[in-house]
DNA sequence: ATCGTATACCTTACATGACAATGTACATGA
DNA sequence: TCATGTACATTGTCATGTAAGGTATACGAT
C-alpha cells in the first residue's frame, strides 16, 4: 500500500470502489486488487487482507452475491455480482462522495489549487 | 449530520478539511463546525463530539497549534493555526484524495457520470 | 527434484476513530 | 425563568485497516 493512501482514505473508499468496479461485470477478489492499481495508476495499492474483509461484509449485507467457480487450471475463485441493492447503495456512496470532495474542494482553494 | 455522508468518509475528510480551513487564517471549533456546513452547501455537517478530539489529535502530532482566547462578552474560545508540519501533512492529504478520487471516477465510468 | 514466485483465498490481535449521549458554562431574548 | 445558541469536553461502543500469519495450487528455473 503506498503510504499517501492512509487508511481512512481507504476505508471510506472500499465500498463505493468494489462496487463499481462490480458493474463491469461479475469478478473476483485477486483480480479486484489489480483493478484497482490500475484505475488508480499505480497509486492506490490495497492489501489482500482488507479486501477479503470487505467482500465478505458486503456480501452479508446483501450489495453482492458470490459463487464458487473452478478454473480448469484448477484454482478455486469466488466470483461476487452486484446486486439491486448494491446498485442502490453504489449511487448513495457517489453521491457522499461529491459531497465531501466537492467541500474539500472548496476548501483548497475553489480553483484545483 | 446528513446521512449521505458515512463515517468512514468523515474519518477520512476530517484531517485535510480542517487543515485546509485553517490555511485561511486562525480559527475555533465551533466555527470550522460552521465553516464546514458552508463550504459543502449543507451537504455535510459534523459533530461537535467529532470535531474536538480531531482538533486534540492535530495539535498533538503537532499539525496546529491552539491558544486560548477570551472574547468581550466572557466566552472562551481556542483559536487553531497551521504549523508546517500541517502544512506539509495537508499537501500528502490532498495528494492521497487525488489518486482515490481519479481512481474512484475511473471506476464509476470515466466521464464524470 | 526443489525453490521461488504468482495466484487465490482466509483469519487474528491490535490500534484507531466516529457516533451517541452526556456534561459544563455563559449570553441573550422571549 | 426558560429555551436556544455559543463553546468546549469526555465516555462506551462498534466498525475497520494493518500487519502478520496461514492454506493451497501452478509453473518456470535451477
Amino acid at each position: 500500500m503506498k503510504k499517501s493512501v492512509y487508511k481512512e482514505l481507504v476505508a471510506a473508499s472500499s465500498r463505493p470502489m468494489v462496487l463499481s468496479i462490480l458493474t463491469g461485470g461479475e469478478n473476483y477478489g485477486y483480480e479486484i486488487l489489480k483493478q484497482v492499481k490500475l484505475l488508480s495508476g499505480g497509486e492506490v495499492e490495497w492489501s489482500d487482507g482488507m479486501l477479503y474483509p470487505v467482500l465478505h461484509r458486503l456480501e452479508r449485507d446483501g450489495l453482492i452475491t458470490g459463487r464458487w467457480q473452478l478454473t480448469e487450471e484448477g484454482r478455486r475463485r469466488k466470483y461476487y455480482r452486484l446486486t439491486d441493492r448494491g446498485k442502490g447503495q453504489l449511487a448513495r456512496d457517489r453521491a457522499g462522495w461529491r459531497a465531501v470532495y466537492g467541500a474539500l474542494e472548496a476548501s483548497w482553494g475553489g480553483s484545483h489549487v
